[in-house]
DNA sequence: GCAAGCATGATTTTCGAAAATATCCGTTTG
DNA sequence: CAAACGGATATTTTCGAAAATCATGCTTGC
């Protein structure tokens, strides 16, 4: 029923990098990994090789890993790719995409709707976010390059980082109703307008980095 | 000197995948690797989770590596993609790459070309193939964006498998002249024409696809 | 005083065997 | 006869220890 132990310890690290468990630059010791995690170091040498692969984590050759840096740099550079992958990504959507496709906007949609609804404890946040996710893949799962959506997850989980702390603060964003743009961009990819789609894509994406630009100016470390 | 085993191990599987000294769908099994590259287990995993990262192999809990499969369908969109990526990246070089840049360019055109003139051995395909892959990377070399960088070099391997039956064949594609369009993508980059360029790119790539697509229709396997 | 050399301990990397699981093939059973 | 079962073999996966390398701090020599 289960898979692999590399597979557990690569899904766990990975969550836990993303997440923030582990700091940016902080080192990944061997026998601290194999008591937290339960296993040798067999499996988790592998999920980290996968994960130096990904860019999430660095290697060097006898020194270790340790989590990759974050930069102002990298995250505009990530949220620039992300609207030219993404907004390819969703023109071909548009054009491609099928009743099932729609439908699974909606319903995506509409539990991201629920969630953002739930003002209750912050152990939800993580909730929030898989929603968010599973809303951002659903406007592109028709677009029927595997390609792209490949790049679109390496760049979700590059751009997750940084987005953590400001999910974490709850700051909500003096004035930006993030769920309105939301819709907003459902609705123009529903109604299959891929231009405004696309412009409502670039301007989300362009409003969040100012705000993960704003926060990391504030919050240095 | 050297680095690790596994690093060696990863180049060298990279490698052997990519020129197709594995042929598509191979299993990978770790008795035989183990043999050929004369190393352990461990470090011959590792590098087969980094490939498997970069879906040059395929894996399968407890049913052990293949060789990732080649379709049609996969290398057209690998080759769309590599339209998409390289043509944003090369506006971009073209926009802010210096001198420094520029030169490189030329030294990689010149490079090229003077393994084109030397018609001797089948053996230098891959001096040629490596020369090839430098003057791509040069074009784009100044984008200033490291995802970009990233999606190239992952597509270009991607797209690399494709091409050297074509090579190997030494099928002089009938009435395609490749350097000439080399000469003059790399003279369009060079006058900061980006329009120019970018067509050029594309349809360099387009053709190549075409090539592609014919033989693999008339060779099936 | 201070840099170079050298033990010492910490950490990563690799190996070889053991454990876990899959695959094959002959047998049995309905 | 087909399908399910079971044992033997092949293969992957994991562990624990050994080997290799790095980091630290002390000593030595100038």
């Amino acid at each position: 029923m289960s898979g692999t132990l590399a597979e557990k310890a690569y899904g766990a690290l990975r969550h836990d990098i993303i997440r923030g468990t582990f700091s940016a630059g902080q080192p990944l010791r061997m026998a601290d990994l194999s008591a937290r995690y339960d296993m040798g170091f067999s499996p988790l040498r592998e999920a980290l090789n996968r994960l130096q692969a990904e860019r999430l984590v660095d290697a060097v050759a006898l020194r270790g890993f340790t989590v990759a840096p974050l930069s102002l740099a990298e995250m505009e550079d990530a949220i620039q790719q992300r609207i030219l992958i993404e907004s390819q990504a969703l023109r071909a959507a548009i054009r491609l995409g099928g009743d099932d496709w729609a439908s699974g906007v909606v319903a995506a949609l509409y539990a991201l709707t629920l969630q953002v609804a739930r003002q209750d404890g912050a152990a939800d946040i993580w909730e929030l976010e898989a929603r968010h996710h599973a809303f951002h893949r659903a406007l592109l799962a028709a677009c029927g390059s595997p390609w792209l959506l490949e790049f679109f997850e390496r760049l979700y989980a590059a751009t997750e980082r940084y987005r953590i702390p400001i999910l974490l603060a709850r700051s909500t964003d003096r004035g930006r109703d993030i769920q309105a743009e939301h819709s907003a961009l459902a609705e123009a990819t529903l109604a299959r307008d891929g231009d405004l789609a696309v412009a409502l894509l670039a301007g989300h994406y362009q409003r969040t980095a100012k705000a993960i630009s704003a926060r990391m100016q504030d919050v240095p470390a």
